[in-house]
DNA sequence: TCTGGGGTCCTAGGACCC
DNA sequence: TCTGGGGTCCTAGGACCC
């Protein structure tokens, strides 16, 4: 039986959302009616775009470039900050809508959901007119747009929802995949990304239809199983389900780009700390243990370098991650001037199922007790509110988000 | 010129075991 | 001097997504 998807995508999120708070707080202007961005703050080097106006679009700013390439192309260019707890409401807000059209949903991303709505159609109804429904819902009653993407299965839904914007509707059904998604540049096919694009085109792919007409053993051939998937994308093939349960995270990390490069190796264990206490302060709100912690450097030169290293015993201890994070951290600098730290903790487990190593140390019950107690007091009166001597300076420094 | 931060998945080489 | 094959785990690096 054919599936009914649909990808639901907002319209310039960040942007979008910043726009309609700011026109809560009494603002004159509508940012999205004006070229601007939402990025980071260049002078601690986070200047980045994370995302655009209409009109900025216009003038060829991209996600993701640095806002001072975006200024050069837009001077009257107008650059506001983020506010991830706004953004996380509005996401809250549209996801309780879409639960009413479906119990089979998926948060894909802070701004994008999947639905299978095969057995919630009710009589009379379609999935194109349900698509409509959300969108003008979603309008009305939350003051932003979406595009809705209408197909057979995950990936042309969202293939269907990137096409015109914003405040569209798009089907993308199996006899429309050569008129609709073969004539499209290859980069526009989800996974095929910077690196990937040059070398299609020097096999001579430059459209997904060209693609989709290779073999799939050639693109297997050349590719592996990166091939594989994007000629089975290119073909309109995905099996994959609208995956309503979140899964556990797989893995952990925080990383901040500093504002100054650092070379002394003092003041990077002092963002290592920060990092560390972030990193497993989730960690614990997952009620998980990880096993393998591995910090990463960014050079000036922007050459990234990192290192791990795997317990015997999963842990979720502030203090035991941290030491190790300072081992791995010793093996991995060489000196040279950093401009990123992270750290990231990898197999993560439950501790139901925590298997008792042979040379299981005894728990530190007293160090467990200190993490929870800093981890409360945090929940109660802020991320910032507990902070280890020496390192004021660097929690404010860094954004810290959830 | 300038280049965020959070993730997932894959690959390739090496260690180690039977 | 020469020297298997299969499997798992670990590590470092990288591509891609939002």
């Amino acid at each position: 039986m054919e599936r009914k998807i649909l990808h639901v995508d907002v319209n310039s999120a960040f942007l979008s959302w910043t726009a309609i708070e700011m026109l809560k707080n009494g603002a004159e202007v509508d940012i999205r009616t004006i070229p601007a961005i939402i990025g980071g703050d260049e002078e601690k080097r986070k200047g980045v775009v994370l995302a655009k106006s209409m009109p900025a679009k216009k003038y060829g700013i991209t996600t993701g470039e640095p806002i001072y390439f975006a200024k050069q192309k837009c001077h009257s260019l107008q650059i506001y900050k983020s506010n991830f707890k706004a953004y996380r409401y509005y996401s809250n807000a549209m996801y309780k809508i879409l639960c009413e059209y479906t119990n089979k949903i998926e948060r894909f991303s802070i701004d994008e959901c999947f639905l299978d709505i095969t057995n919630f159609i009710p009589a009379g109804k379609t999935d194109l007119i349900i698509a409509n429904e959300i969108n003008k819902r979603i309008k009305k009653e939350l003051g932003f747009t979406v595009n809705v993407g209408v197909a057979p299965n995950k990936l042309l839904a969202k293939m269907a929802s990137d096409f015109e914007k914003p405040d569209k509707v798009h089907t993308l059904y199996k006899e429309e995949i050569p008129t609709k998604m073969w004539t499209l540049p290859v980069s526009d096919l989800f996974m095929v990304g910077r690196k990937s694009l040059p070398k299609l085109q020097k096999i001579g792919i430059n459209t997904i239809g060209d693609l989709a007409k290779r073999k799939q053993e050639e693109m297997i051939k050349l590719f592996g199983k990166f091939g594989k998937v994007i000629w089975e994308y290119a073909n309109g093939i995905d099996l994959s389900e609208v995956n309503s349960e979140p899964e556990d995270p797989k893995c952990i990390g925080n990383s901040a780009t500093l504002p100054e490069d650092l070379t002394n190796i003092e003041k990077i264990e002092e963002v290592l700390l920060a990092l560390t206490e972030q990193t497993t302060y989730r960690l614990r709100k997952h009620n998980l243990l990880t096993s393998t912690i591995s910090v990463q450097i960014r050079t000036k030169e922007f050459k990234n370098y990192s290192h791990q290293r795997t317990l015997a015993t999963p842990t979720n201890s502030t203090k035991i991650i941290y030491e190790t994070a300072k081992e791995v951290l010793k093996e991995l600098y060489k000196g040279e001037p950093v401009r990123l730290i992270g750290v990231r903790v990898d197999k993560l487990t439950s501790p139901e199922t925590e298997q008792i190593s042979l040379f299981d140390t005894p728990k530190n019950e007293k160090q467990q007790k200190l993490d929870k107690a800093i981890d409360g007091l945090k929940e109660k009166y802020g991320y910032n509110s507990v902070t280890r001597a020496g390192k004021m300076q660097i929690d404010e420094m860094m954004d810290f988000k959830e």
